[in-house]
DNA sequence: CTATGATATGAAGGATTGTTCAGTTTGAGG
DNA sequence: CCTCAAACTGAACAATCCTTCATATCATAG
């Protein structure tokens, strides 16, 4: 089962010369860059244009509607992070348990706080949207990836890898961004990333067998 | 420290006869109704004075924009579940530690999904706001009265409460909500609170010195 | 060089909606 | 019953902004 995006808000065309690809790259950026400085609720269609260096009418060739355009960004994000879990999964195939979590937590911890400003913007910008497919999407490919993972590990088994598997990953993934949301940084956040770790290998250790 | 709503979002005056209690109660409860049914983006003045049954003048009576209004609305529902959690933080003064992470993770899973549609309807008009005071002061709630259960623990006693403490609310509250965006629930959620409690005991005994 | 489709433009239309305010109604105290 | 402040009303104003489309420019293949 995979999860496609509502019709609505698919692109209208995709670009074919090497200009229209420019300027589409040009849009996501200058999206981005609006919705970190002013928030999605100054993001206007013009306003994104200007930044872009294109006209509104160029826009709108590519995205039926503004929704269309926030979705196409968020989609972009978390295909890239959806890409870093995944390489991270398959470089640690066949290790022990505790070393994966490990990679999973500061994987995921990592591309969250590298530009906290551009996470936060994205967090709230998706809000707005008909979001379930985008999610869904993230979740099924990242289980994918990470019970993949888990059930190679050199010194584990465990009877229920997919119930383990969710745990962990819905435990860190909704830890990151809790921590995220108090505005939490610097040494507190450290602090908890270990004791993140030091509960998820706890756990581990309580469901061996 | 007590976190202070920003002056711009306070609300203008406060109902002094029965009548305007009245409407303003039609008030919040109109815009918790739309918020569920239309969502953020089609909550307009005028459309919750319609559903409340008072015009938009009176709104403008009492809250200065519409945002002041919504910011009210989260308000007044992270209060009622700070309440929640200080209260079960009370009644398990002195019990075990394990008994402490149970209930605490009872009452919120239990908060958060006796009317799920309001959850999700709030999760999604609190980004709107400027929300730092809001979330921060729900914490500092939570977060004094969480400690102060567990520094009462009678089986246990943590060289780092406060580190221990706000490592399992963050770790609880993130996976509560995580779950709930991941559109988890019935059998599924079930088994994800188990594993929480697992995971939290099991870090307990971990920490225990 | 020319033809054709891809790409870009941006003023104008149209619709929505937050907010005000001058005037009316209601309630309570004297 | 009278008075005054509290509470309420809703049409009108003002501002914003999404989206379209007629037109223009550019790139490429033949």
């Amino acid at each position: 089962m995979t999860y496609a995006a509502p019709a609505a808000l698919k692109p209208r065309k995709r670009p074919q010369q090497r200009r229209a690809t420019a300027t589409l790259d040009a849009i996501f950026e200058a999206t981005i860059q609006l919705l970190v400085k002013d928030g999605i609720a100054r993001l206007t269609t013009t306003r994104v244009a200007e930044r872009a260096g294109a006209s509104v009418g160029t826009m709108y060739q590519y995205f039926p509607h503004k929704q269309a355009l926030i979705y196409a960004v968020n989609e972009h994000y978390l295909d890239a992070l959806a890409e870093r879990i995944e390489s991270t999964c398959r470089e640690y195939h066949g290790r022990t348990a505790a070393e994966m979590v490990e990679a999973v937590i500061d994987t995921y911890w990592r591309a969250k706080t590298e530009r906290p400003d551009v996470t936060r913007a994205l967090y709230r910008s998706v809000v707005e949207l008909d979001n379930e497919a985008l999610i869904l999407a993230f979740a099924d490919r990242t289980d994918a990836a990470t019970t993949e993972m888990l059930a190679s590990a050199s010194d584990r088994s465990f009877a229920d890898v997919v119930s383990v598997n969710r745990t962990l990953v819905t435990v860190v993934f909704g830890t990151v961004r809790n921590s995220f949301e108090r505005g939490q940084s610097g040494e507190i956040a450290e602090e908890l990333r270990r004791q993140l770790l030091i509960m998820c290998r706890a756990y581990l250790e309580a469901k061996m067998n």
